[in-house]
DNA sequence: TTTTTAATCGCAAACGCTTGCAATGTCAAG
DNA sequence: CTTGACATTGCAAGCGTTTGCGATTAAAAA
């Protein structure tokens, strides 16, 4: 960062205004006669000026900057998201400040706290669970957060997502329509608000079927993870699984077939989550299909209204999914 | 964005220092006395000062933030990279404004001078080719600016990579070495610089082996463009491919497959770009495996050190590829 | 013409911090 | 008790904008 070569000042002088009039027209304030606002244009693009989005900010209190907070940069499943979000947000001219928050070296708390204090404009949040430090720092700064793809579990924060619980309950019971009676969830962390959700899921399913004994499988975030499951789900006769991960989902599917099951029709696999490796890998795995793109941009949408101080039409938008039956299960 | 309740001053006056004191300790100037010091951190836990990022900014000209230029989010390629940049950033203190540039609603130029507008203190570029005016953009801002995981025709920007051109090269060997006869080139954009040099290897491949014809198949971006490629390179009587997406280079397979021929052993596929597609796939998939996290890193670290106005050791990083055999090609 | 009203514009004080420089304090040596 | 050297501190001028308010000007009304 250079000192800067053409200030606000130097249009002024030139366009023989007063730098409050440069930046009314910078700023398309209506309050300036048409000649000089050409005049000051003119000089603008002569000069070639640059506004300081640094001095705006300090000087407006608004950056026109947006953070986003993520739990993995190399997940497919996020970039999506990102991409809705990216698309609204450059539609209202506002930056994003990326931050991850999967560094197990830094606390999320400090990630956030360092987020704000570079005076974002908002925050899109979309990591798992935020610790209660960090709902804290969100709450003492009142910036305006909004949780995309993700859920809280208590639901004080604005958010867009689908509803989880069902999409899990629908995806069991389609394993379950197709005669598999011995089913598995595997999930990765159980301790974050939309696992939990999940395992309600399942629970309900037990319960419903009158089942009596449940098969949680937790920990579970690689390929390898995947793979490596098989011998115990085969040991547990497990015939079908919901998995919160298509790489997971993969796995399983690879582990179980090199180990001699056939997918689908010994074993179903549907995953809770989908990237493109769905419609890649062979067999072609059936999905939960959420709208990802449409929920970073409503949740994009959403914070621009916030950060706007309008009101919500409403807190929670649920976004409707629906289940892509691929090959990884019969009925199609 | 919302008025800033506790400032320097505040910390200041309840510390019974000059805001010049405060300032040193918050960034660590030794220039205090070990008493003063600590008399000012513990004021400033008390009223947990939170020093504003952007003031700083504006005083200091750095704001501590880098600009990150990508061509598509959704594609993991990025990710990958990105991630190997976000760890050196954090570990650096630095922020990433991350923008794309694959919207062809705005020009990569005016994307590239807003980033700038922001101060960023040096961008990240992972596009595939610049336009010249956003290139004047760049010069004419001198901001540090280092490639990532791509290159520039005239080699005028500090860059980290792998040798493209002799990966291609190896790939069309080895494919070669296994006996096929009839090689394609399947890339994307043909005009950017990175598929320039690919052509160049492949034409290099011809020259050597002394075949008079070329298959260059371009514009293919997407599964479904390589699933429909197939006819023709059937057509063409292709016996083997290097595709520059894994992507497209998973369609083609399939597409191949579905029509009956056998891969590999009617058929070979190598993809010079690498994400964990290739492993998920069945037949796994043979590619160019680059260190996407060390080029994302080392390019970081490249960049700290213009912005820290250090001298260069080399201004152009090439780093080791190496091909990873799995079952798209015959010899393991 | 004079008065009223509204559209334009400039003044100058913020915004919250950094930093060169001068002032002060401290301590050992002379 | 001076003096000098060096470690600590404070002063205050920036950094490049925005914006409330008052001043000026032009247009409309009387």
């Amino acid at each position: 960062m250079y000192k800067q070569d053409i200030t606000i000042y130097d249009v002024a002088r030139e366009a023989k205004v007063s730098m409050a009039t440069v930046s009314r027209v910078v700023n398309g304030n209506n309050n300036v006669r048409k000649e000089t606002r050409e005049r000051v244009l003119a000089v603008i693009k002569r000069l070639n000026y640059q506004p300081n989005a640094v001095a705006q900010g300090l000087a407006s209190k608004k950056t026109t900057t947006v953070g986003l907070v993520v739990p993995e940069l190399t997940n497919l499943h996020f970039a999506e998201l990102s991409k809705g979000i990216d698309d609204i947000a450059t539609m209202y001219k506002y930056n994003i400040i990326l931050t991850s928050v999967e560094n197990k070296m830094v606390s999320d708390e400090s990630v956030i706290q360092n987020l704000l204090n570079k005076q974002v404009d908002g925050v899109i949040y979309m990591a798992d669970e935020m610790s209660p430090q960090a709902r804290e720092v969100f709450l003492r700064n009142n910036t305006p957060v909004v949780l995309a793809g993700t859920v809280s579990l208590n639901g004080e924060f604005d958010r867009v997502s689908i509803d989880y619980k069902e999409a899990e309950k629908d995806a069991f019971d389609l394993i379950y329509r197709d005669g598999k009676t011995r089913l598995g969830l595997v999930i990765s962390n159980p301790e974050v608000a939309i696992n939990k959700k999940r395992i309600d899921a399942y629970r309900e399913i037990l319960t419903e079927k009158e089942w009596d004994k449940e098969y949680i499988y937790s920990g579970l975030a690689s390929y390898e993870d995947g793979y490596n499951l098989a011998n115990k789900l085969i040991a547990d006769e497990i015939d079908g699984v919901v998995v919160t991960s298509d790489l997971v989902a993969a796995g399983i599917i690879h582990g179980v077939m090199d180990r001699g099951i056939k997918v689908p029709e010994d074993f179903e696999v549907i995953s809770a989550v989908s990237t493109n490796i769905s419609k890649v890998m062979r067999p072609t795995l059936t999905v939960v299909q959420q709208p990802l793109y449409d929920i970073g941009a409503v949740a994009m949408r959403m914070l621009t209204k916030l950060m706007n101080k309008e009101e919500l039409d409403e807190k929670h938008v649920t976004l409707p999914y629906k289940i892509d039956k691929k090959n990884s299960t019969l009925n199609k």
